[in-house]
DNA sequence: TGCATGTTAATATAATATATAGACACGCCT
DNA sequence: AGGCGTGTCTATATATTATATTAACATGCA
């Protein structure tokens, strides 16, 4: 149904808890997963995801946690989506090899989910945590 | 995982199908389901969506079939796969009631959410099935 | 040494997507 | 009137994926 999945909507969620948060050293998971409400358990899957991608970087031991690697004005939310969901191409297709699919080549969808792809990419790339916590800012 | 499920793909597919092959009359379903190679008993669940929204009418009896409602180029192919996909919108959120989500009100990334759908709406509805034949008869 | 943290692999449960089956309704044609 | 070729509807089976949990382990500071 081309939905975000709720790994995704964790993902985004986590950043921002933790661009508002690491300022004075690591987050512990625990603490992440009471404010945002996500069980530490299935937290942790979305952890591993970002720690591969090197979104973010992690410390072990007491006063251990997580913490960006970046400023927040250098994280587009399209790459964190596209990292804890698993990539956003909207059709499998597109990651096929070429013969894998009989009709490829004649295809006339295929134009479309491409250009749905870069229209997905450019919009979630132009977009940044720190916008997202700016534009909170002056709403409320 | 954020993909267009088989239904929407098919549905797709199956509405090109009609524009390119409904001239002479109704289209029988199995006639489709042979040239798209989709099952015919998956293919009625998909017709029977596309009959409610009224983007085919269907003719029973012998020489009966499917049909376009209107011509090829007054189809937006956003309609198309709404109506197989039952809605575009990325997250649930934007279809909820306000009060159904507890953080609904402070939630950074709604924002986030509603601006992808309507990137993905206006794009989806610059296209048009008319389009997308007359660029495939370009391509080849 | 002990505890608080993160890490990994395996598994269970729930939800959704995909596909199939069977009985039925309609309408042309002979 | 009857029969065949079409579409329609409801229910169900199967496969896949998403979500969540369990348990055993690794690390580092005090």
């Amino acid at each position: 149904m081309m939905r975000i999945s709720t790994k995704g909507r964790y993902a985004l969620r986590i950043m921002l808890d933790l661009a508002q948060n690491d300022d004075l050293g690591p987050v512990a998971l625990r603490e992440i997963s009471e404010r945002q409400n996500i069980t530490p358990k299935y937290m942790e899957s979305i952890m591993s995801m970002l720690l591969r991608d090197k979104l973010v970087q992690s410390l072990r031991g007491k006063a251990g946690g997580y913490q960006l690697t970046r400023k927040p004005e250098e994280y587009p939310i399209y790459e964190i989506l596209s990292c804890a969901e698993g990539g956003l191409a909207p059709v499998h297709c597109l990651a096929m090899e070429e013969n894998e699919c009989p009709i490829r080549r004649t295809c006339l969808t295929i134009p479309v989910w491409e250009g749905l792809h870069q229209v997905i990419k450019d919009y979630l790339s132009g977009i940044t945590l720190k916008a997202l916590i700016e534009q909170g800012a002056n709403c409320v």
